[in-house]
Formats: C-alpha cells, sequence, structure tokens
DNA sequence: CGATATATGACAATATATTGTCCTATTAAG
DNA sequence: CTTAATAGGACAATATATTGTCATATATCG
C-alpha cells in the first residue's frame, strides 16, 4: 500500500488516548475531593464547622426554603445517605447551629432550620472566610473558566447519578 | 445622563455574580466527591475494591515506578496522609494486594508493591470494569471536553495545594 | 378500615480521612 | 562520633461516608 501522507503518529483519536485521559482526570478528581475536604474544613475551622457542615448551612440558607427542609429533602439535595446526614445534624444540633423539629404538616417528617446562632456564624463569620477562599482557588480563573468548569461538573455529576441510579 | 444604549441589566462582571458561579462550582465538586467514591466503589467491587484503593493501585501499576513506590512517596502522590494511607495499605496487606518490603537502600524505608495476585485483579479483572465505568461517565465528553475538564481540575488542585502548603 | 408506602430513628460493620503525639530505627550532616 | 533530620509504626480522637437491618410512627390508597 502506497503511503499518501497521512500522518500516522497522530494517535489522538485512539481509544488509548481516550483512556489515558480519562484515568488521569478521574485521578484529579480523586485528588480534588481530598484536597476540597482538607481545605474546606481549614477554611471554616475557627468557626467550629467542617466542609460538610458548610455545605449543609449552604442549603439551609436559601431563600426557597427558609422554613427549613426536612432530613430526607436534605439528603437529596446532598446527595448523601440518610445515615450519614443524621451524624452530621448531630453534631450541628449539638454545637448549636440547627435545630430539628417534626413537621407538623406531616407528623413523620422532621424539619431541619438554621438557629439564631448558626446563622450569624454563617453569614457574619463563615461568609467572609468561604469567599476569601473562592478567591484564592479560583484566583486565576475567569467568569468563563468557573462557567465552563461548573458546566463540565454538571455533567459529569448527572452520569455518575444515572449510574447510580441503576444501570437498568 | 444619556442613556448611549448599555445594557444596565448586565451584571456578568459583577461580583456578586462569581461569588454565586463559585458558590455553585464548588457545592457541585462536594457533590461529585462524594458520588465518585459511591459509584467508582461500586464499580470495582466484586474485586473486592474501592475508589481509593483503585487509586493505589492505579499508581503502583505504573511503569516508572516498577519497583515499588516507598509510603512517604504514595502519600505524597496521591495528597494523603501517611496515617490515612498506612490504613489502606494495611487492608490491601490483608487481602492480598500489595506486599510491604524493606528498602534495601535506606531501612527506614518500606516499599509497596503490587503482589502477583494484586496485578492480576488489577490488570485482569478492575482494568475492563474501570474502562467501562469511565465510558459511561464520560458518555458525551469529546476528546476536547476531557482535555478542558483535566485543565481544570489541575488549576484547582494547584491552587488548594499552594493554600495546604500555606499562605505564608 | 386495613394494607401499604413513607419518613425517620437506632444500631452495626466497615472504610476513608484528618490532626496530633510519642517512639524507634536509620541516615545524613557537622 | 554526636547531633539532626527523616521514615515510619503505633495509637488516639474525631468526622465523614457507605450499606444493611429492624423498628415505629404516620400517611395514603383502595
Amino acid at each position: 500500500m502506497i503511503d499518501l501522507g497521512e500522518d500516522v503518529t497522530d494517535r489522538s483519536t485512539e481509544p488509548s488516548v481516550r483512556l489515558e485521559l480519562a484515568n488521569r482526570l478521574f485521578f484529579r478528581l480523586y485528588q480534588c475531593a481530598n484536597m476540597l475536604h482538607k481545605t474546606g474544613s481549614r477554611a471554616v475551622e475557627a468557626e467550629g464547622l467542617t466542609t460538610q457542615q458548610w455545605a449543609i448551612l449552604g442549603a439551609l440558607s436559601r431563600q426557597e426554603v427558609q422554613r427549613g427542609m426536612s432530613i430526607g429533602d436534605l439528603a437529596k439535595y446532598l446527595m448523601v445517605s440518610r445515615q450519614n446526614l443524621a451524624g452530621l445534624i448531630g453534631r450541628m444540633e449539638r454545637d448549636g447551629h440547627v435545630s430539628i423539629v417534626t413537621d407538623s404538616r406531616d407528623r413523620r417528617s422532621r424539619i431541619v432550620t438554621m438557629t439564631k446562632s448558626g446563622r450569624r456564624v454563617w453569614h457574619i463569620q463563615a461568609q467572609p472566610k468561604i469567599r476569601a477562599y473562592y478567591e484564592e482557588v479560583l484566583a486565576d480563573f475567569s467568569i468563563n473558566d468557573v462557567t465552563h468548569t461548573l458546566h463540565y461538573l454538571l455533567k459529569i455529576l448527572g452520569a455518575m447519578q444515572r449510574l447510580d441510579r441503576g444501570p437498568d
């Protein structure tokens, strides 16, 4: 066969390149996961919070859920197990950040709300630390970069959720 | 003042937009972290592995480290604490995936290598599952998408490492 | 009303993950 | 050779995280 001048060394469309890239992507995602928990918790440790508790306060502080969220809804929203969330909420109740009351409309359900103290810690103390953390980590990200990263994370998350719910 | 036609409703360059985007980005990263551990571990659970053990076998199976890696180097490579790694390695030794021997050149150092059984599990059993996992999660990612995502993860990781090592 | 579904608590086992401390062996630097 | 630094073991406390099971109260459906 005659070589018509194709660049036979270009393997960018080969499956092995894709595999290698995927390998690196998931390895870095794994490292990011650990570093997020480590540096995030350190950013709010003076407030007695962790990255996970920060996520919960972030969820509860939204305008849409001013009356609080049920354990089940919160678990679904955060994508964690009910049992994991129970531990988290227990520690946060112990620390006075949240309170849990029975839902008057559905007495099976228990509603988690931020306490006055929790709101103060969140808005006054933690928010400035969190903004500083964002700016440090995303220092050389343009608005466009942030948007693109968010888009890719959402795509990955969607695929993982589909995988989680079952390949049936 | 005369309105010269500027779109005064465009707040895309306002700090609040950037803050809101950063909030979403880190929230999704937090969810991705949990879902990676959950779906990743499920992908290799038939092999008795977890996402973390997969990362270790991935590190040890590289051509560059055929003679194994020390505990310290492995911890640095994976960005986890020595104590965390010790537990992981202990469980993997218990399961026969790795073995640990004293380094003859530096008798303080202990070298972790994959056992024959570990290599078989990794290459024959786990690899196909992992490739399938990659393809499911990155199904609608082009090579370009994967490259960009990897690039953003590396930038985030770099910033987090700088933050971790100290703001001095 | 009676069967069933749902929301949650309570408990257990297991694996990750951090920080911190104390100890010991070994190596490297002076 | 003495002192320093380094590598790691061993242990503890704490917080996340999963799965699985059993029990109970409450809703909802037929």
